[in-house]
DNA sequence: CTCCATGTTTAGAA
DNA sequence: CTTCTAAACATGGA
């Protein structure tokens, strides 16, 4: 589930559910979800301290501690945080389970392990060592239209690339496109000035209505793709069966009308 | 058993 | 150098 939308919903669990709460210990069964730190570091810099605020870019979710530094996640395919009480038992697939001082405990759940959990000094330097683009939420048109100056090649790998734009999903890439009326392999370099501006604007109202639903496939809006891209899907608009391809060896779901190459 | 899966990275081909 | 493909990572579900 982990995009943009995904994980700002995560954002606003952790908001509410994480922040002020002293940290007795935690539990690690899966080390190699570490990126960059090992279990000493991170218990050094969490047991003792709390969360004081929560920050999110493209897909990673950050959370600030007492003393300054912000632990990362990142959620792979299969991440989510979850929290439970303290008569409830871990969730399955817990590779991460914080325990606080008041009994709670939040779990972070990955039954693929391909998350990953780091420290940096700050969101900025993160993104910047990581070489992510700006966030796809929120980014207006002149910048937009900036980014995709002189960029080549096709626009769902464009989309979905981090270093481009952050937060965009092979999900949502295709819900993108299909909100535009977009082919998936239509080239960049081929986009019109129009074309590029409903992408941009299919962008934004796709991730935002999503966060409304709070990222809940069951609670997507009747005209969106999602809950019909699989096998023997029709097209929300025009009801023509849905077509799939493969572009990086991804299936990418889209209209052949409403998309048209 | 086989195929597929919301992400990222990397090797190799073109 | 850039673009594109396939595969690897680890694991579960259909």
């Amino acid at each position: 589930m982990p995009e943009l939308p995904d994980v700002e919903t995560f954002r606003r669990v952790l908001e509410k559910r994480a922040l002020h709460r002293a940290i007795a210990g935690f539990d690690l069964e899966a080390p190699r979800l570490l990126d960059g730190i090992d279990e000493a570091e991170l218990r050094k810099n969490l047991v003792s301290h709390r969360f004081e605020a929560t920050h999110r870019h493209g897909k990673y979710l950050f959370t600030r501690l007492d003393h300054g530094p912000w632990l990362a996640l990142h959620f792979g395919m299969t991440g989510e945080p979850r929290p439970f009480g303290p008569d409830e038992a871990p969730p399955p697939y817990a590779r991460f389970v914080i325990h606080f001082e008041d009994g709670g405990h939040l779990a972070y759940i990955d039954p693929r392990k391909l998350g990953e959990i780091g420290l940096t000094p700050d969101p900025q330097t993160f993104v910047h060592d990581k070489g992510l683009g700006p966030d796809a939420l929120g980014l207006d048109w002149p910048t937009f239209r900036a980014l995709t100056q002189g960029a080549r090649g096709m626009v769902k790998p464009w989309l979905m690339d981090q270093h481009h734009l952050a937060g965009i999903g092979n999900i949502y890439g295709d819900e993108i496109l299909f909100q535009a009326g977009i082919h998936p392999r239509r080239k960049m370099e081929d986009l019109s000035e129009d074309e590029l501006k409903r992408i941009h604007q299919a962008t934004q109202d796709t991730l935002g209505l999503a966060i409304g639903a709070h990222a809940d496939p069951t609670r997507m809006p009747p005209h969106f793709l999602i809950p019909h891209r699989h096998k023997g899907g029709h097209c929300p608009k025009c009801h023509t069966p849905l077509a799939h391809t493969k572009i990086q060896s991804r299936t990418s779901w889209y209209c052949p009308r409403c998309q048209p190459p």
